[in-house]
RNA sequence: GCCCCUAUAGCUCAGCAGGCAGAGCGUCUCCAUGGUAAGGAGAAGGUCUGCGGUUCGAUUCCGCAUGGGGGCUCCA
């Protein structure tokens, strides 16, 4: 009805939704509760069983929060406020960083804020009234500026502050129960690191006591996680000091997974029809002039080293950090036929990259990089069937093998671009149809692709839902071009061939540290640095802990024996520490009777004794289901 | 690179309002030879990240550097 607030009608449907709403749609578009309606319309009232509303209660728990910073910090600027993923967070302004006691504070000012209820209110306000409430505040007065002539502008008042936003909101603060600073960090103000930084607080906020501990258990989790945690407690890796932030020393136990990745991604390619080749890893800067990443990618690679002997002083050479040239170098080694095409050029290479320090986070962003790379080369009608391929692949090794859930993204030609509209066309088309002809669905990002080509993206989700950026293939117009790369057509004349860079695991650290956490360590059998640890219970059993090892070596299995001097307890506990997945305890019964006592990770007590010759079968056959190697 | 936090034994961490450093685990030795998540005893092990400054005296306070962490920006 018009002339009457969702509020009114809310409250208007009965005492038991009226507290259940926190904001209103109105034909479909989401809308105030104190914004009259201007019209006759349908109303709906978002309750919070609609997931729809947790943004709204987040957006005002930040709104909740500058409240509590404007009461203990009065002389704050107030930045930005928005919901995000999982709670909120607001930029302020202040002459100091905050504290750990800080966010105490708030957080027990926030409850108080919350308990006196207030209501959120709505107000349209004209520019020149808003640029003289905001008068003393120069980020808002900037905001304000920046908003467009046809833009309604709005304020919200909660009690005693007052801010400029869009909304919608939630009623009354009184809605805020569960809710959690986490913490605090410098951020730059609109994420622009030539502009100053602001004091960011992050916080988390639901609607159920429930919720709320159930995020936090996650965190926990999260943390429990954290591959660079596993990676000292398992010794699969280390970053040392005297070497370098960023470069990864693979132990023993990291090395041999990233061997058996490695393996599977070269006999994958092999099967696949790709060609392994190796290229060296520095090189003449010329040729990062020629394919143009100097200078634009100068930032990320390393400084020039010196000329090698007898050369000329201005003859440099780069670390390289891609191998893309490289293997347009091998393409271009020869004259190419179309016929020879598709050529595919695939390696396992070390590539390094002068990361900025602060990005640098254990494995999953890293200065030497180990990629997973391959380039093809092909004529522009056979893109779609190499994307096909390419798919496939990703289908294989990551999907099958590891059971990840996929999340596919095609991002197409941003505004400022190489190449010929109808060469985007038809490869934005074939990158869909190769999709399509495989039934996976998709997002399109439009305008997301690389000057130099269309790309498909592919996330994968891990055990606690994260998302993980996965594979990438990616169309490239650009290198073809500058490496003046060429085929002769069956018109018997040149050609220029498309360019298809991609990667399944992406790089072997990062990939390798999502699969830490994935696992939270514990490796699947196929994976598992140990497969089977052998334990005889006393020093008489020694000799036979020796022999079964052997036996298991023997059938392919990775083993170690410990018969330290140690309690059985003890080197129980260490096994299950160490997450191998099966423990051979051998006693004197077992070794009379050629079994032994199999403890299953993480299974407990629960044990059964099994002869030798069935453990061999039955794992074996488990590391042949899922063997990702031949 | 920017904001903040941080650095003590191989690991995880106490401690020191400024007076030549401590625990647990791990390591080594000895005893115990064990039946499914830590048996007992003893020992070794530290220029308290580095360089400056303040001070009679600095691991402790201050500055800078380096590494690490939480974010921002960037990114595989």
């Amino acid at each position: 009805a018009a002339g009457t607030t969702p509020r009114q009608i809310a409250e208007g449907i009965g005492p038991g939704l009226a507290r259940a709403a926190v904001a209103a749609g109105v034909n479909g578009e989401i809308w105030d509760l104190d914004r009259p309606l201007e019209r006759d319309a349908q109303v709906s009232i978002l309750t919070e069983r609609d997931p729809d509303a947790l943004p709204v209660l987040r957006h005002s728990s930040a709104h909740i929060l500058a409240t509590a910073v404007r009461e203990l910090f009065p002389n704050a600027g107030i930045g930005f406020g928005p919901p995000i993923e999982d709670g909120f967070y607001y930029d302020f302004q202040v002459d100091r960083p905050f504290t750990p006691e800080d966010l105490q504070r708030l957080e027990a000012k926030m409850a108080e804020v919350a308990a006196r209820d207030f209501p959120f209110v709505r107000e349209v306000v004209d520019r020149a009234e808003a640029n003289r409430r905001f008068a003393d505040d120069p980020l808002k007065l900037e905001r304000i500026a920046e908003l467009g002539d046809d833009e309604t502008i709005t304020i919200y008042t909660d009690g005693p502050f007052v801010d400029l936003c869009r909304g919608p909101h939630m009623p009354r603060t009184g809605r805020l129960k569960h809710f959690k600073l986490l913490h605090a960090a410098g951020a730059y103000w609109r994420g622009d690191e030539k502009r100053q930084m602001l004091q960011r607080i992050y916080g988390t906020a639901w609607f159920k006591k429930e919720d709320l501990e159930a995020y936090l258990h996650r965190l926990e989790e999260a943390r429990r996680r954290d591959h660079r945690v596993l990676g000292k407690q398992l010794d699969l890796f280390s970053i040392q000091e005297v070497v370098g932030p960023g470069l990864v020393f693979w132990h023993p136990k990291g090395a041999l997974i990233k061997w058996l990745l490695t393996r599977a991604v070269e006999d994958d390619n092999v099967r696949q029809g790709y060609e392994l080749v190796y290229t060296p890893n520095i090189t003449r800067e010329e040729l990062f002039k020629i394919s143009g990443h100097l200078p634009l990618y100068e930032a990320n690679q390393y400084p020039a080293m010196a000329p090698g002997h007898e050369e000329a002083e201005d003859v440099r050479y780069r670390v390289k950090p891609m191998n893309c040239p490289m293997h347009a170098l091998i393409y271009k080694s020869q004259q190419r036929s179309y016929r020879d095409l598709p050529v595919r050029l695939s390696e396992v290479a070390n590539v390094y990259r002068n990361e900025r320090s602060g990005v640098l986070h254990g494995l999953l962003r890293v200065r030497g990089l180990s990629m997973d790379d391959a380039h093809i080369f092909c004529t522009m009608d056979q893109v779609e069937d190499e994307i096909f391929l390419c798919l496939d692949q990703v289908d294989r090794l990551v999907r099958e093998t590891f059971g990840f859930e996929l999340d596919f993204e095609v991002s197409t030609r941003p505004p400022e671009r190489l190449g010929k509209d109808a060469d985007w066309d038809q490869a934005e088309s074939m990158l869909k149809r190769a999709l399509e002809r495989k039934e996976i669905p998709y997002r399109v990002d439009e305008g997301g692709g690389a000057f130099y080509g269309p790309k498909i993206d592919i996330k994968f989700r891990d055990a606690i839902g994260r998302l993980w950026q996965g594979p990438t293939i990616q169309l490239d117009f650009n290198l073809p071009e500058r490496f003046q790369l060429e085929y002769t057509g069956a018109d018997n004349r040149p050609h220029r061939p498309a360019m298809i860079h991609r990667a399944i695991f992406g790089t072997l650290e990062r990939f390798i540290g999502n699969l830490i956490e994935h696992f939270a360590g514990a490796f699947p059998i196929w994976l598992a640095p140990e497969q089977v640890r052998v334990i005889p219970i006393s020093d008489a059993q020694a000799d036979a802990a020796n022999q079964l090892a052997a036996r298991f070596k023997a059938a392919g299995l990775r083993v170690h024996v410990d018969a330290r001097g140690e309690t059985l307890n003890y080197r129980i506990r260490e096994g299950e520490l160490q997450k191998v997945p099966y423990m051979a305890v051998l006693g004197q019964r077992e070794v009379e009777s050629d079994s032994l006592a199999l403890r299953v990770r993480g299974a407990g007590k629960k044990q059964e004794v099994i002869p030798v010759g069935a453990f061999i079968e039955r794992v074996t056959e488990e590391v042949r289901s899922r063997l990702i190697v031949p």
